[in-house]
DNA sequence: CCCTGATTCGC
DNA sequence: GCGAATCAGG
């Protein structure tokens, strides 16, 4: 795979939108986050104000091993960062008013649309549902964005409220679930049937 | 161990 | 220019 136009304009958008390289790199295919990042650097955009592991253009004078010498005698310039971007749209936030200010209403958002599906308390084995609820606390409360394929992805709370996250604790290998979600999501037929009245 | 980005350097 | 290997950190 080599670095199109539309695959650069991919990175970019993505890169812009604060997606991590490894995220970027799985959307566009055939290449690796390396890749990514080397590209990154190349086009000149690096430093995002993103949180999480963020390098710090830091002079590491640290006595190193042998094999980094590196002078690099030359000094950056630095010069005004003129905003040469050919693309004028960005989101121009509207700065919706204020609603006013909610009080201590609770919440009248609709949910728009179904919950998620809560197995009803009914089918779950009393075992796997203490379970569940013993973990859920020590769940790490990620939101959508930080989910990756090695976080459990049970959604916890009413989406449409503040209190919604997913669970991100370590996922069982192969399964969307952590250990104690898999309990609760993956249940053998004859233990669902049994457990119908 | 999982992840993140940064840098180097042979190609 | 490219990106694997490596580095550095959370």
């Amino acid at each position: 795979m080599s670095w199109t136009d539309d695959r650069v304009e991919i990175l970019k958008k993505m890169w812009g939108e604060g997606q991590s390289a490894s995220q970027i790199a799985k959307e566009l295919g055939g290449v690796t986050r390396n890749a990514v990042i080397g590209k990154v650097h190349r086009l000149g955009l690096s430093n995002r104000t993103t949180a999480g592991a963020a390098a710090k253009a830091e002079p590491k004078a640290k006595a190193k091993a042998a094999p980094k010498p590196k002078p690099a005698p030359k000094a950056a310039p630095e010069p005004a960062p003129t905003p040469a971007s050919s693309k004028p749209d960005l989101k121009t936030e509207p700065a919706i008013a204020p609603q006013h200010n909610m009080p201590a209403r609770k919440q009248i958002i609709p949910a728009g649309q179904p919950l998620p599906p809560q197995p009803s308390a009914n089918e779950i084995s009393p075992e796997a549902l203490a379970k569940v609820n013993e973990i859920e606390k020590k769940a790490k409360k990620l939101s959508l964005m930080e989910l990756t394929e090695r976080t459990c992805k049970w959604p916890v709370g009413d989406p449409a409220t503040e209190d919604f996250w997913f669970c991100g604790l370590p996922v069982k290998t192969g399964k969307p679930y952590c250990e104690a979600h898999v309990g609760v999501a993956f249940q053998p037929m004859s233990a669902r049937r049994d457990r119908r009245r």
